[in-house]
RNA sequence: UGGGCCGUCGUCAAGUGGUAAGACACAUGGUUUUGGUCCAUGUAUUCGGGGGUUCGAAUCCUCCCGGCCCAACCA
């Protein structure tokens, strides 16, 4: 008997699995994750952690993390302890092997010099605009510089003062000596070192001059003796500049596999985007439970295990694509589902007052905690004479599927009795303000011993031992799936209604006692979680991760439309 | 006639010449003290399109169509 496992296979593991058969990297697999410091990682970068740990991890192999810190213009130590903070807590671990590029930078310099030495680069004097057009276009070559065939001494001499701080930024670059009418763009002679006389947070003043990524990148892979170094497909073009500086340098040659990208509909993923909406304030900050970052899904309530079963379950392939979000919002559902502990809160309060109950009389009901995990065990939550219940579990004109609380109709308080709606009380606007309900005193713990049935449960709260909370309802980002499509800027598409606060929220007593991050699942509505910034023991702020699948809300929804 | 890459269900995605996996979404039934979970069933006669090779093609050839990337001293 064969249990058949889905194992994850992608056309990046077919590639390592013919390299083992044909021994390529000694039969080692070694991969890298190399964030530059310059924002917060989000969960297009998931996607490739969990694909260089993940492959690292299933081929016995070691996964890197390097710090691509080359432009110290745009980088900031924030970013760096962020970005292990998130790769940390998405349970990944690169246990003594953190690098940076700038480890490298002698070695580096040393490189630079070696393809001078052999003709191969020279320090070019254009300026950036001269660069520019001397570049040519995609469709018309360019043309040589006019310092292109300076000496080798000339241009060693021009390197070190470089270097050494003596020219200002800009004034010169080196350059790679390979052809000013490639195709490909990236050929035409590219840039390897430009002068840059900025402080580098961990080199300090050293260096007056840094690499260009494509001169860096390869040899930091190189260095490291990575055997497979994956990047995303917008890199592919960048391959064959890759494989020359190692061909030209002769050293270890690590093999550059690219992949798409992750896009997610109704949000969006790109650093300049999410800057953007940063910095004008449309979201609280980096961590804003409504954005795709680590850390804006850690605060909404996402767990790791889910994120990186996501990122499974998401596949890998070269095409460009956009996953649905519903794919997350189920990882999520599955994991808590499991995990969450049940507990009875009521976002919108509707005051039920059950008049045959007695005037001063609390019982304390068993709840269980997790139908899906009995060793979650039970809790006592009290019940009164006067309660809250959900605002939409009750319809004065009820239609026939609307199967809750409408008057005459009886239905069960989950794990407390059986209640029948006599009459609602309206105020002057025609809002109701309280239900007037009997109960059946022989239906405790929610059954009949004649053994009637009842179409609905609901989930209530006893108003004098309920506690009082904030809960922010979260949505999608974007109104629309795919801004892209839309002609016009993506702000113009941001969902106008993607956080909804409620105040004056009814939970168990229990909660009370709730910790910063802690996940429950609120009955019949969702997965929610106390806010890890702004919750209070006094004042607690609940998040929701995800609502529950909804059949009513569908019903209602195909209706409408 | 710049170059490179990519088109398989609504969305992802396996498949590498032997007759279309799986997941999400969707639909229908069953169980249920969450209209949740769970279970069962259904959903691509067809792989961007046309030709060709072959006993046999999503897989090979060819032409066409569509999408993405490249003209930062960013990565």
């Amino acid at each position: 008997m064969e249990s058949k496992k889905t194992e994850t296979t992608n056309f990046i593991r077919n590639i390592i699995d013919e390299g083992l058969k044909t021994n390529k990297h000694e039969g080692r697999v070694h991969t890298r994750f190399p964030p530059e410091p310059n924002g917060y990682l989000h969960i297009g970068h998931a996607k490739s952690i969990c694909l260089n740990f993940g492959i690292a991890r299933d081929y016995n192999g070691l996964c890197n993390l390097r710090f691509d810190d080359t432009n110290p213009i745009k980088e900031d130590p924030e970013f760096v302890q962020s970005i292990q903070n998130d790769i940390k807590w998405l349970g990944f671990d690169w246990e003594d092997r953190l690098y940076h590029a700038s480890d490298y930078f002698d070695q580096m310099y040393e490189y630079a010099i070696q393809l001078v030495k052999e003709g191969k680069a020279y320090v070019c004097s254009l300026s950036e605009k001269e660069i520019r057009e001397y570049r040519g276009t995609v469709k018309e070559p360019g043309k040589e510089s006019l310092y292109r065939n300076r000496s080798i001494e000339e241009n060693l001499d021009l390197l070190e003062r470089m270097k050494n701080g003596e020219f200002e930024d800009g004034t010169h670059t080196l350059r790679a000596k390979i052809d000013m009418a490639a195709s490909n763009m990236l050929m035409r002679d590219p840039l390897i070192y430009r002068i840059r006389r900025k402080r580098h947070h961990r080199t300090g003043g050293k260096w007056n001059i840094y690499p260009m990524y494509d001169f860096a990148h390869c040899l930091e892979d190189s260095i490291e003796r990575i055997t497979h170094s994956l990047c995303s497909i917008e890199f592919e073009n960048n391959r064959p500049l890759y494989d020359w500086f190692l061909n030209a340098l002769d050293v270890y040659h690590p093999q550059q596999i690219e992949f798409a990208r992750l896009n997610l509909n109704y949000t969006v993923m790109s650093k300049r985007k999410l800057l953007e909406l940063v910095n004008e304030s449309f979201v609280s900050g980096w961590d804003d439970p409504r954005l795709p970052t680590i850390c804006g899904l850690k605060r909404r309530g996402y767990t790791p295990e889910a994120i990186r079963t996501f990122s499974d379950r998401i596949g890998l392939a070269k095409r460009q694509s956009l996953v649905d979000m519903a794919l997350l919002e189920h990882t999520i559902r599955e994991d808590l589902n499991k995990s969450a502990p049940r507990v009875m809160a009521v976002l919108r309060p509707l005051k039920v007052i059950i008049d045959n109950y007695p005037e001063d009389l609390v019982e304390e009901m068993d709840a269980v905690n997790n139908p899906e995990d009995a060793s979650a065990g039970t809790r006592k939550v009290p019940f009164s004479k006067i309660i809250y219940i959900e605002k939409n579990d009750f319809m004065e004109d009820a239609p026939k599927k609307f199967y809750r609380l409408t008057p005459g109709r009886e239905v069960r308080l989950r794990y407390a009795y059986f209640i029948k709606c006599e009459y609602a009380v309206k105020d002057d606007n025609g809002d109701f303000t309280e239900l007037h309900c009997t109960y059946d005193p022989e239906t405790k713990g929610g059954s009949a011993p004649d053994g009637r049935k009842v179409k609905a449960t609901l989930h209530w709260v006893s108003a004098k031992h309920s506690i009082k909370a904030e809960v922010r309802l979260y949505s999608h980002l974007l109104s629309v799936p795919d801004p892209g499509l839309e002609n016009k800027d993506f702000k113009e598409c941001l969902n106008p209604n993607s956080m909804q606060v409620l105040k004056d929220c009814k939970l168990e007593p229990g909660l009370a006692n709730s910790k910063p991050g802690e996940r429950f699942q609120f009955e019949r509505q969702g997965y929610f979680c106390v806010d890890s910034k702004d919750s209070k023991h006094e004042s607690l702020v609940f998040n929701r991760t995800v609502t529950l699948r909804d059949e009513w809300a569908r019903l209602q929804k195909k209706k409408n439309i």
